[in-house]
RNA sequence: GGGCGGAUAGCUCAGUCGGGAGAGCGCAGCCCUUACAAGGCUGAGGUCACAGGUUCGAUCCCUGUUCCGCCUACCA
């Protein structure tokens, strides 16, 4: 297997699919039961079940991923649970418009008809997006796939309603909801979007019956006319000079109407702001409702669940909200009561489903206390046994619980978990988990169940337990919950990751994750939103076919700093394919430099390592330190930058440079298979540390690698993540001075415009004993990655003829005889260049130094380290001085 | 109205014990060198938004200003 070739480029399509099948059938995404390993669980946010796969997703997904195969690295029994949630309102509205193009609606076909059909079509078209999980790699534990409407989650539900109710939690009553006449159904604050938008103010006068304190008449101003029919009042501030004689005694002759309403006085009324009198609308405004509860004011709505004028609306009845406004400012401008209208700007609420503009309506509804679930919530996070990342989330997070209103969780569609209430003729409400046979208060076999269903993040908010078997007490429940982490994007912390901490701390005791990590918002390249009606969509799907599903996933992962938004273009993953296909080319270099039936053996002895190969495995400590590091702190953006570094810049850029002599046993066998051993030892751990980012293309390489025993026929998270061996900090460092050697000749080279194929020679002085060694031991690299014929190194000696310098690091002096390419104004255009920075930076240490300030109270080590870049500097300089005046005397 | 975050190289962004400004992409020059042109080598480019303050010393801490995002809110 260790000869295969492989083909130039990596082709993703070749590989992808082959994985997906062997992560599956092999099992390693589902966890042991009972295990002895510590367990580590996520829950997976359950997409709509009408969704497809949206950069959102293919981002919170990528990141869980890498978290659940690199714990699972790191000898953790992993869960990663996936599922899908039922969308009431959204699934609802994809089946009524295929029932509207069959000529059909949901009242026509009936409840039961049309539940099935629901569900018909949620077999059918219902899978996509677990489709497109799978395709991304997610290796969730497809076996235990939840859906809100199975059975258990179901019972859960039925469970949990009926317990809060017994506490008091839940209630249901007559109060102002939103709801969305389009949708026809009650929705939660939270599914209002409001958007600003350009409206009017209207100025309206109402005449009062009689006079009093010769004021005949109040100027209201309003946004929306059309509730005038509606109004039981005016309000004024107590305090307003010009209204409170009105306050109880003057009546109001409601225009159109012919009502009589009275003047109230109520603090919360401004008295800046419009007259300072304001309209009182209470079944059709929050703020009007609750000031009508507070002076006990009787509410008339004026339109139906339709939002069309009804009954109580007289001459307007039967027209639409719209309609219903132009006209009412007719009859008002008719009757010269509409004294002006300025345009205003609004924030107009739209559900968040259709964007109908919501009506905010009176309305009998179920409801959850919030407050009593809010406060141990809240706690939760203060004692931190939960913590958000990045951190700030918190205020959010604190900031909507402290001023939490009670959740409207009825709605008036078919599709979801119907409440599990009943009624009898005489108005009693009996609530059970399980289906009651007659009133539990007059014992009348008469009941129904009440229509409504809950609230789709009803059962959402149960999800971390629920899905793990809730009620009954299950394995799964012991080993994984509380979850470890739950990874999810901001938009939704008060819709879902607020109301599972209330149900996860009052039904689990217990919070029902230990991290909550926030990731960013993906933006286009500009910094826009995404949408379709932009047009700037990208398409993870897309992506992946076009540059692989590994480049893809890299790319989120590069991306993913804490607390900012992402900007993606495409060039992005262009350039992380380019990557995948660096990575591959290693790999074609590894197998064509071993030996045909080459076997892993015993680790070589120290001997036959090489000052790269000690370099290398030193840099590979710090690769897995790094990276690790930046996983366990959910910094995704540097594991991947460190690896990309690594790989790129440490191990191609120069080990495999480094390694080539040795590999091809130009230094005898012990140094070959040293270098083997070495080269495959850092591949074969790359590709384990890529792994959870990349996981297609480390398992497809891992592959053609000669394995050992343990690790044939596994999958990568399977193995254990490497870890650091032995530092040999002193080769290394002597290597990095011989990689700068290099780069100063090739950086002579470049500068005066020596032919790539010419070879030059390069004479080198050092005070340093053991480093003039490790350059002499480096003699054939530096020959042949710096294109250098001849190569002497001694302690000092006169500046070479017609030679060009530089100043490496270690303060090795470098000089390249270039007879024939030398061009002296270039030369000391080079070197003033490198004294003038030189210079300006000894200006700043030496005014540090000469301060006393500073010497007598900056910390000793700081001193230190500036008093030896200053003679590091100093040596430098001259160094380069002596070069400048070399050249001076040759030109004479 | 309240709250949060951001302003660092042409672009996108790293930079949490305050002590020599970094990466990726892009750009320029030279190269098809035996893993890779989806490549190699080299290079240019930044008063770290502005103004103060604390400090021996500030991209980093504090205050204020400007600009840009986002969340949230009952001035009709």
């Amino acid at each position: 297997m260790s000869q295969k070739t492989l083909d130039k480029t990596y082709e993703p399509k070749n590989v992808e699919e082959k994985w997906s099948a062997f992560w599956l059938s092999s099992g390693v995404n589902t966890p042991e039961l009972p295990s002895k390993k510590p367990s580590f669980s996520m829950v997976i946010p359950p997409p709509n079940i009408t969704g497809a796969l949206h950069l959102g997703h293919a981002l919170n997904s990528t990141l869980q991923d890498v978290l659940a195969r690199y714990k699972r690295m790191k000898g953790f029994n992993v869960l990663w649970l996936p599922g899908i949630d039922h969308a009431g309102i959204a699934t609802q509205n994809v089946v009524e418009r295929k029932l509207a193009e069959e000529g059909l609606d949901r009242h026509r076909v009936g409840r039961e008809e049309f539940i099935k059909r629901v569900w018909k079509w949620k077999e059918e078209s219902g899978g996509t997006i677990i489709k497109q999980l799978k395709r991304l790699g997610a290796s969730c534990d497809w076996t235990r796939l939840r859906f809100t409407m199975d059975d258990g989650l179901s019972k859960a539900v039925r469970e949990v309603f009926a317990r809060l109710y017994c506490e008091g939690l839940i209630y249901r009553g007559d109060y102002i909801i939103n709801w969305c006449p389009r949708c026809d159904t009650a929705l939660s604050d939270l599914e209002v979007q409001f958007e600003e938008t350009g409206g009017k103010l209207y100025y309206m006068e109402y005449p009062l019956k009689e006079p009093v304190a010769g004021i005949t008449s109040l100027v209201v101003a309003t946004t929306r006319p059309e509730t005038m029919l509606g109004d039981t009042a005016v309000a004024v501030n107590p305090d307003d000079d010009r209204y409170k004689a009105l306050i109880g005694k003057a009546v109001i002759r409601l225009p159109l109407t012919g009502r009589d309403i009275p003047v109230i006085g109520d603090s919360a009324v401004s008295m800046e702001f419009g007259t300072g009198a304001v309209k009182i609308t209470p079944a059709h405004d929050f703020n009007d409702f609750e000031m009508a509860r507070r002076h006990d004011l009787p509410a008339i709505r004026v339109m139906g669940l339709n939002a069309i004028m009804n009954e109580n609306a007289g001459e307007f009845m039967g027209l639409d909200r719209f309609k219903a406004r132009k006209k009412v400012v007719e009859g008002l401008e008719k009757l010269g009561l509409l004294k002006k209208v300025e345009d205003y700007k609004i924030m107009l609420g739209a559900c968040y489903r259709c964007s109908t503009v919501v009506e905010p309506t009176l309305s009998k509804q179920w409801f959850v206390k919030v407050g009593p679930l809010a406060g141990p919530a809240i706690k939760a996070v203060e004692d931190n046994e939960t913590k958000f990342i990045p951190k700030g989330w918190e205020n959010t997070y604190f900031e909507w619980m402290r001023n939490i209103r009670d959740w409207c969780i009825s709605r008036q569609i078919w599709w979801g978990h119907r409440i599990p209430a009943w009624h009898c003729k005489d108005g009693h409400v009996t609530v059970a988990a399980v289906d009651p046979v007659k009133c539990s208060t007059c014992g009348s076999r008469h009941i129904e169940q009440d229509p409504d269903v809950l609230d789709t993040w009803f059962s959402s908010a149960l999800w971390p337990f629920s899905t793990l078997g809730w009620p009954n007490e299950t394995e799964e429940l012991k080993a994984f919950y509380p979850t470890s982490t739950l990874s999810t994007s901001f938009d939704i912390i008060f819709f879902w990751v607020a109301r599972m901490m209330m149900m996860g701390k009052h039904f689990m005791g217990a919070a029902p994750f230990s991290d909550v990590y926030i990731h960013a918002l993906i933006r286009d390249a500009q910094g826009q939103k995404m949408s379709k009606s932009k047009g700037n969509v990208i398409d993870p799907l897309v992506m992946m076919e076009k540059y692989g599903t590994d480049a893809f996933r890299f790319t989120l992962a590069v991306l993913a700093a804490q607390g900012r938004d992402i900007k993606l273009a495409e060039e992005r993953i262009a350039g992380y394919r380019n990557f995948c296909n660096k990575i591959w080319n290693l790999a074609r270099f590894t197998l064509m430099n071993l030996e045909p039936g080459y076997t892993p053996g015993e680790e070589p002895a120290e001997e036959s390592l090489g000052m790269a190969d000690k370099w290398i495995l030193t840099r590979r400590n710090a690769c897995i330190a790094e990276t690790s590091a930046a996983i366990e702190e959910y910094k995704f953006d540097e594991a991947a930058r460190v690896l990309y570094r690594f790989v790129w810049h440490e191990l191609c850029d120069w080990y495999v440079e480094l390694s080539k002599q040795d590999l091809k046993g130009e230094n005898g066998t012990d140094r070959k298979v040293g270098a083997a051993h070495v080269l495959i030892k850092a591949f074969k751990d790359t590709l384990k540390m890529l792994h959870p980012i990349m996981p297609f293309m480390t398992e497809e390489l891992f592959s053609y690698l000669p394995l050992t025993l343990g690790e044939e026929g596994k999958s990568l998270m399977a193995l254990p993540y490497p870890a650091p061996g032995r530092d040999y900090t002193h080769e290394a460092a002597q290597m990095e001075n011989v990689m700068d050697l290099i780069r100063a000749v090739r950086n002579i080279r470049t500068d005066m415009n020596v032919p790539q194929d010419a070879r030059t020679d390069c004479i080198c002085f050092s005070k340093d004993a053991r480093l003039r060694e490790v350059i002499k031991e480096n003699e054939k690299h530096i020959k042949q990655l710096a294109k250098v014929r001849s190569l002497t190194i001694s302690e000092s000696g006169p500046h070479p003829k017609d030679s060009v310098s530089a100043i490496a690091s270690g303060g090795v002096e470098v000089f390249v005889p270039l007879a024939e390419h030398i061009d002296f104004d270039v030369e000391a255009g080079r070197l003033r260049k490198e004294l003038d920075k030189l210079t300006s930076e000894y200006e700043g240490v030496k005014k540090k130094l000469e301060n006393p300030e500073f010497v007598n109270k900056a910390p000793a080590e700081v001193v230190e380290k500036e008093k030896a870049r200053m003679e590091g500097i100093m040596e430098k300089r001259a160094k380069l001085e002596k070069g400048l005046d070399h050249i001076r005397n040759v030109r004479g």
